[in-house]
DNA sequence: CTCATTTGCACAATCGGTTGTGCAATAGGG
DNA sequence: CCCTATTGCACAACCGATTGTGCAAATGAG
């Protein structure tokens, strides 16, 4: 009893008799291609349950340079991204490898050395969602030969995978002007764009689409309508408090961002009075159950992250080319209360 | 040129003109130990640098047998466990290591293969957070002398760190009761406890400090306000749904016993006329940011997660012996509207 | 100038699998 | 009975880092 509750291929190896090659093959099954006779395949695993045999899988991944890790970055945990996060786990499960999961914080620098890493772990595959620098990371696993595909913030150089924002907006838009006509707020009433960041094409394109319905329906549109400063909930805040202050009031419509600044203007929305809220139409990119459940009514526009990932796995096994694949979201009216 | 784009230490030490041992000291900074020249290192380390050097972490992990990596597992990726996952992600960085994060969808099968994977990989640490049966992979990893502490769901053989359900619950309740008194129901009226697993500690102490609260209010409790049949969303749906049928009308409190619970029943509870919902006193045993900006007043339990992370990780560093240590939940009293 | 230290590094074993190759033993054909 | 094919497996070379050990050269003491 020289190694103390060892479990190596070795191990096996000297008690059923046999090479440690053999053993391999039989483990791994392909003792057929190497001529093992299926006796001593069979004795082999049947020993190696006995033990509760598991393989190193450090020495496999180094000898194959394959890890079976297949890996989503992300830029924190919030629901948009838990449900992307909860759909990828299951779909790699499904595929016999091991979801991996790994936060970033909007940070390109902590993006870059976060794939360095998993490249030293000869991580088979890479998603990324909303990353800041796409392009930039696209170029370090192309050097690594590492498949990969975006989802969410597309990328020019691989496959990408991401919502209609711009068709989505602009239905959502449209959605918010009927509910202020149903509420029958004057024409000179108008609607604001609150929250993202305009040079992220996500933002960008709900702009456009945006002021696509807003053009269409009142013939102009005036930039300050636009408030797309940032994605931070306190920013949100302030943004609508101060807004609230210009105007003296509630605009007629309000098209909020994502879920995030939905939670920070939400925060200013709850201190004002019950009239003044259901006054004003409220629209929300991003879905919220309990959204549907507020004190006023609050149209949602849900992505579809089941769809989002599926398609993104589509994309990578097929080495699809660098394409941008979009989906397109789902109106969730707001109920009548 | 025989190798293509390998950058491994043994081309380091081609280029150099030393040795792969040395630059293998240099590189991880134990060239003094090793005695090395000074020079020496700095121009091992100022190539390696200039070829992007990054170490295969596979090798190395295969030679000590320490990854680098530390798992989280925990049920799913909803609020609270997203929360939990994001601190939990910090810490680990904080501390030079690798956060790995994967969800078991509260299946013990799940739990133990995950657990033997992450044993091939050579984990240095494994946080467990609301698993079903701790006890078992507790003795999975003290077999493979792993490092391991429970978060949010205790177990016996190994450090825990839970929020204090009991008293959290106590506490909870006497607000739901004061604000029952406050709405003006009648004494008659009674609080019903919503949801959950009374097989899990969790649960099971939330209801003793229910019972407790409700016993010094009105000197007894029925069997039946204990509705604790499962976290299901659909499952709290139709409870509460079951519940309004049998008393024709909503209780005079309701003591909700998770996000998950909260949300399926809120879905209910918004085909509710306005004033139905306002002679009802909510409290929820966990923490919703819309759930103050609801259309009737909820009071929250919010769980402290960054602070049970955090003292999961003293137990784990401290190799604390298997003690219970209680965190106090914060509770966030309804706004009135 | 000699001998004992110390400095500076190279060698080689090792971690635990995978995989190309080679060599006996058996089987099969004539 | 001899010769070729096949079967069944063992050997050994990796993968890339870590680490105990050993040995020459440089240094220093006397």
């Amino acid at each position: 009893m020289k190694k103390i509750q060892k479990n190596t291929i070795y191990d096996i190896a000297e008690r059923v008799g046999a090479s440690p090659s053999t053993v391999s093959a039989a483990l791994n099954g392909t003792w057929k291609k190497r001529r093992i006779s299926a006796a001593t395949a069979e004795k082999i695993i049947e020993v190696a349950r006995e033990h509760g045999y598991s393989a190193n899988l450090q020495a496999r991944a180094l000898r194959t340079s394959r890890s079976g890790l297949v890996a989503l970055l992300m830029p924190e945990h919030n629901r948009f991204f838990s449900n992307i996060a909860n759909t990828f786990s299951r779909e790699v499960r499904a595929r016999g490898q091991c979801p991996v999961i790994i936060t970033t914080e909007r940070n390109p620098e902590e993006e870059r050395t976060t794939v360095a890493d998993l490249m030293a772990w000869s991580i088979d595959a890479i998603f990324f969602v909303g990353t800041v620098s796409p392009e930039d990371l696209s170029r370090q696993c192309q050097a690594a030969h590492i498949p990969h595909v975006f989802v969410d913030q597309p990328c020019a150089l691989a496959p990408s995978v991401v919502t209609d924002n711009r068709t989505g907006a602009n239905i959502l838009t449209r959605e918010i002007i009927r509910s202020m006509s149903h509420l029958g707020t004057g024409p000179q009433d108008t609607v604001y764009f609150l929250g993202g960041d305009q040079s992220l094409p996500s933002t960008a394109n709900r702009v456009e689409g945006f002021r696509a319905a807003m053009y269409a329906h009142v013939g102009q549109v005036d930039p300050a309508q636009i408030l797309a400063t940032s994605y931070d909930m306190d920013a949100a805040t302030d943004t609508i408090s101060a807004l609230y202050q210009r105007l003296g009031g509630l605009p007629g419509g309000l098209f909020i961002n994502s879920d995030s600044v939905f939670e920070g203007t939400l925060r200013f929305l709850a201190t004002l009075p019950q009239d003044e809220l259901t006054a004003c139409a409220i629209g929300c990119f991003d879905y919220e159950p309990l959204g549907q459940l507020l004190r006023f009514p609050v149209h949602m526009m849900r992505q579809r992250h089941q769809m989002l990932v599926q398609r993104a796995f589509a994309l990578l096994e097929t080495q699809s080319p660098p394409v941008l694949e979009m989906v397109q979201p789902e109106l969730y009216p707001a109920t009548q209360l």
